[in-house]
Order: C-alpha cells, then sequence, then structure tokens
DNA sequence: CCGTCGTGCTAAATCGAGTTAGCACACAGC
DNA sequence: GCTGTGTGCTAACTCGATTTAGCACGACGG
C-alpha cells in the first residue's frame, strides 16, 4: 500500500537519467549503456523492488499484457472452469492476466462487454464458446488478434480451437474393437439436428464419422443410431429401454456421461450386467464416469488443453486461419469388458 | 481498430478546451459549465463515439474499474464457475471487470499474480477458496480492498462471505421433521478432523450443528452420525452399508450429493427403497441430485450468489470486518417421504 | 471610475512509463 | 588546431485522461 516505486526514483538512486533506466530496465540494446551504468541501474532497481507500472506502460506502448475471454456462458457445463484455468494459468506464464467475461448469449452484452474490454486496452481475445457450435463474433473483434475457442465462425478468419471429436469417436469405437466387439454395437445419442444446430451438433456429427469410420475399416458399422432429444440421463434411460425391447446389444456406445448413466440404468432395470453382458463405453469424462458402478470408461473432454492451447496461440500471435485439434484421450475403466459369450 | 477517439477530439469538435470537456463527461459540476457548452460537449461526444481510454483514466486517478479474484482452485469444483459467472455480472453491472486467477495453492505463484494484479493497478480483491476452510491471504494484499470468499482468516480484518451451513443443516433436518421423520433420522459424513482442517472443514462442522440444533428443537437427535474419509460416492456406499448392517434407519441426511449417490446404491443393494423405505436428503445440489432416481432433495450451495455478494461489498467499498451468510435454499424432489409404517 | 464578485472557461501540470532528437566529451587523423 | 567519429548519456515530448490554478469578462455597488 505504500506509494510505489517509480522509474524516477530507480534513476535518482542509480545517479542517471530516467531514460538511461528506461532503457537499461526495457532491455533494449540500441541505445549505448556503459555495463557500469548499466549494473547501478539494475542494482537501483533491485534494491528498491521496482515494478514497472504495466497501466503507463500499456498507455504510452498500447501493450497492456491482458487477455479477454468472451464466453457465451461458463456455468451451465460444470467444467468449463478447467478451460478458464487453462486459460489463466498459460497467460500467467507470459506475464498476462486474463479478463473473464459471460455473455449468457446476449448480443448487446457481448458488444457491452467487449467495448469494456477495449477501453481498458485489452491485447488479445479468447472468443469461447462453452460446447462446440458456430458462432458471429461481434464486428467490434476485427482486426484485433483472436482466437475462436470451442466454436466455428464462417465469416471471420482466425485461428480455432477444438476438441478432436472425430478421432474421439474413432478412439471409442476402437476401444470396443479392441475388447473384441465387432456386431452389435449400438450407439445412443449420434447426431442430432435441430433449428439451432443445422446439420447436427458439431461435436456430436464429427464423433460419429469417426465411430463409422473406424467401424468401416474392420468391415463393420453400428448396429442402430439412437437419436436423444437431449442429454439428461433419463434421455438414455429412454433410449436404451427401448432398444432393449427389440435388439440385444453387445456394446453401447453413449454421446455423453449423463445419456450412459441413464443406459446403466435401463440395463440394470433389464437385468443386464456391465460389462458381463453389455459394455459401454462414453464421451466426456465427466466426475460422473469415475462414480458409476462399474467406472465408466469415457472418452475425455481436453478442458484445460483447450484454454493452454488457445492463449498459446495468442500469446504466439498466430493470426492465419485454421483449425487446431486438441486430442481426446480415453479413460479406460471397468465398463469395457470382452463380449458376452452367449 | 480505427484509432480511438479522445477527449482532445471531443473538445475539438465542441469548441472547448479539453479540461471542459473532461468535466462534462465525467458530470462533475463543482465546475460551473453553461449548460449550452454541456450540450455541445455531449453531443459531440456521441456522435463521435468516444469512449474514455480507461488505461489513461487509471493512470491519472488510480482506479482502473478491474477487480482480482485470486482463488487456490476453480477447477477441482464443477460448480466453482458459477461463483465467477456471479463474480463477473455483477462486476460489469458495476462498469468493473475481472481478473480471473489461481495460486493451485502455492504461495509463490499466489504472490507472483497478485504483484501482476497489482502492477495492473486492480481496484480491489476476491480471494476466495472453493471450498469452505481457512487460508491465510499474502501479506502483499494488506491495505487494498478485499473481500474474502468461502475462507476465513484469522488475522485478516476483511468482510467475508459465506454459505450459511448451519441454516442449511437445519433446512435439511427440517425438510425431514416436515415429512413425519422423528427418530432413526441417521447422518452420512459428519463432521471430519485431519490436520489440514484442524476442528473439522468448516462447513461440516456447521451443517451438523445446525443439524443437531433443528432436530433438538423437537427433543429428538441424529441416531448416528458416520464420518466418511472422502466425499466420493463409494464412502457413502460403505458408510450406508455398514449402518445397515446394524441399524434400519428411517432417513438420511448425506453431507453432499456424491455421498447420496453412494447412499442410494447400498440402499438398492440392501433392496431399500427411496423414499419408501429410506428417505434421503442432501447438501450441494449438484447436477447429480437431478439425475438420480428418484431425484434428490438437497440444500443447495449458492454458487452464482456467493460471487454477487462478494462483488457487491466490494463495489460498496464495505470495509468492516464480519461474516456475510449467504441462504442454503432447498430443492426439494422426489427422495423425501413420509416415515414407512413398519 | 474603481473595486468586487460571480460566471464560464482555459493553460498547464500531472500520473509513470516509452521514445526521439540531439548534446557533451574523448580520441583519432590530418 | 580543426574536423570527424564514436560513445554515453539527457532533455523534452508523448500516450489520454484528470485536476489545479487562475484568467477574462460582465454586472453591480458606491
Amino acid at each position: 500500500m505504500s506509494s510505489r516505486v517509480t522509474l524516477a526514483d530507480v534513476a535518482r538512486r542509480a545517479g542517471v537519467s530516467r531514460t538511461a533506466a528506461s532503457f537499461v530496465l526495457s532491455g533494449r540494446t540500441d541505445m549505448r549503456i556503459a555495463s557500469a551504468t548499466r549494473e547501478r541501474v539494475l542494482a537501483a532497481a533491485d534494491e528498491l523492488g521496482y515494478r514497472p507500472n504495466l497501466t503507463a506502460r500499456g498507455l504510452r506502448t498500447n501493450v497492456t499484457g491482458t487477455i479477454g475471454l468472451i464466453s457465451d456462458t461458463i456455468a451451465t457445463t460444470p467444467y468449463a472452469g478447467e478451460v478458464i484455468k487453462g486459460a489463466a494459468d498459460t497467460a500467467f506464464k507470459h506475464d498476462r492476466l486474463i479478463f473473464v467475461a459471460e455473455t449468457s448469449g446476449d448480443p448487446n452484452v457481448e458488444r457491452d462487454l467487449l467495448q469494456e474490454m477495449l477501453d481498458r486496452q485489452v491485447d488479445a481475445f479468447l472468443y469461447a464458446a462453452m460446447f462446440t457450435q458456430s458462432r458471429q463474433p461481434p464486428e467490434l473483434l476485427r482486426g484485433y488478434p483472436v482466437v475462436l475457442l470451442n466454436c466455428v465462425a464462417e465469416s471471420f478468419d482466425a485461428p480455432t480451437v477444438l476438441p478432436d471429436e472425430t478421432e474421439a469417436g474413432a478412439t471409442a469405437a476402437r476401444a470396443l474393437l479392441d475388447a473384441g466387439h465387432i456386431e452389435r454395437i449400438h450407439v445412443i445419442g449420434g447426431r442430432h439436428d435441430t433449428t439451432e444446430t443445422p446439420g447436427g451438433v458439431v461435436a456430436g456429427r464429427e464423433r460419429m464419422a469417426g465411430i463409422n469410420a473406424a467401424l468401416a475399416k474392420v468391415g463393420t458399422a453400428p448396429a442402430s443410431v439412437t437419436e436423444c432429444v437431449w442429454h439428461a440421463p433419463k434421455y438414455g434411460y429412454r433410449a436404451v429401454s427401448e432398444l432393449l425391447g427389440h435388439a440385444r446389444p453387445s456394446a453401447l456406445i453413449c454421446f455423453n456421461d449423463r445419456l450412459a448413466f441413464g443406459a446403466y440404468q435401463a440395463l440394470h432395470d433389464h437385468g443386464l450386467r456391465v460389462p458381463d453382458d453389455v459394455s459401454v463405453v462414453s464421451f466426456d469424462d465427466s466426475d460422473l464416469a469415475s462414480w458409476l458402478r462399474p467406472a465408466l470408461s469415457s472418452v475425455a473432454l481436453p478442458h484445460y488443453e483447450l484454454g493452454t492451447t488457445a492463449v498459446t496461440l495468442l500469446v504466439e500471435n498466430r493470426r492465419e486461419p485454421g483449425q487446431v485439434r486438441v486430442p481426446m484421450p480415453l479413460r479406460a475403466r471397468a465398463s469395457i469388458g470382452p463380449p458376452a459369450t452367449t
């Protein structure tokens, strides 16, 4: 709380001008400074505990060392905090801080928030959605360094960071293939079109493609694909209950852990055991996956890595548009076993 | 991206000095400005789309309109994002932005992060823990406006925002009493001492006190209290399985939803139905509560409100130390019914 | 006609850095 | 001795706001 040490204080103590002190401390070499002077300045700065005032520097140089994270909503998905943590940690490693703000999907709020950030001379922006979707960044953002996180934008050129959903689908399928399943693999919660998500939710579409590709490679295909209206457990329960009315699956690929939770309940109600009778693999790797009995194998959403990757792109000032895909690793648990020997 | 409109531009267009423009636009009345001039300045600002550069203002006034949120870790608890959202939303309502940073519990990281914030002239701080605990804020923080969020600090005077755990305990107990339970109410996951949490985890201790008080008021008490080592479902499963070996509970109060999840599994394995045979009430109201079958009644942790309340205190510049308790509402669901008529 | 007061504004300093232009001095070469 | 060339530094300006001190003018009283 005591008044800050300024560059002028350092210069005075070292017996040089502010100019000289500034050149030494910002490490610039295009001005000749005698090494003895250099040492004196550095010593003075050290003794006084000098820290440059970044507000003042920002005013002069237009560089504030801050990144703005603008997302539709952090809160609705419980693990989005990980994205923020990944972003904040990486930013900090590069001496940057992160402003976090949410628009709740309101374009007016979005504009005002962005304006507040611009007023504070934020250097660069993370434009994020909390589940993969198509979004239109505000016009105000044009011309600034931006990385799109977990969303795609048609008419906005910027690097885009996305989970590798296609490969994730293949990973899930291969986990079952490796355990010996090949026929009667059913998919719960496949691609799903709505007016809001034409062509299906991005993640769903890609996961499906990955699953199909991996299965096709060994000459097979999903025995059925059941779309679910929504991803709460009860929809998984319904879908699987119905499925069990007319089929006898060897394995289930559920599109997320909540659906898998519902699937577990339905299997249980039908007297089927996981993984003895039916193997289950899922996506997201939420906490739920490790809580279920038996623990659920799930292909993890790389929340933390999405954050770190996006900030790294910003810090390195990569501007070429294009997608960076972050791997989704399989967390293998007890829910996958060999096919039942019926 | 086009070069910003500055105060000088506005002044020029209005045909006045920067001084006059500044006084008009910052709404100060201690200098006499003719109302015709006022109007001209406002019109000019409006036409040019003037926005004050907050970096420049910050340099001059030492007020940047930023709040620093320093927490041990956002990521380990999935709903902590809500705290951030509450804080960010409220900050935005007051034209402030929030820097979010995590220390991962490392005091060196904490110090460096704080220093980065101070270098950017952050106005005020939220010092937060993601589950209620005792923490020691760094010395650097002394003298700045600070609100403690979800943590208590002995030798650091600052307003403190905490969930009202005691009342929450009473709420849970009353929910059972209201349904007719009075005997054979068992507690799963009571107060629990460790070297890290002497006297027990704050929340646990207080919830227990609230439960005891509410039950005592009608002349009863918990039939038993089982401490759990950790809060994963399997510990709840174990605790309840063991309990069922020698007791026949009428209702269970679980210390959080994960334990309740384990409790459900144990009850199910013993052929007991919720709520027909045993009622269950819990704390936290995570997503899990609404996913379980039957849906779990749970006393909600007010994450969002913790964030809003803390920022409100900061913005209003309340400095008196003391605790503000945020209510924890009961989310009543299907897991509570009348006592079984054995 | 002079002093006083109130009104309405401006010039200039300030915050703490970064940056441009150029000065003072030493030394070498002729 | 005079010029030219580095070397090593400083004075002064700049970023875009806020803020202090004070000026110019008209009205009014005596």
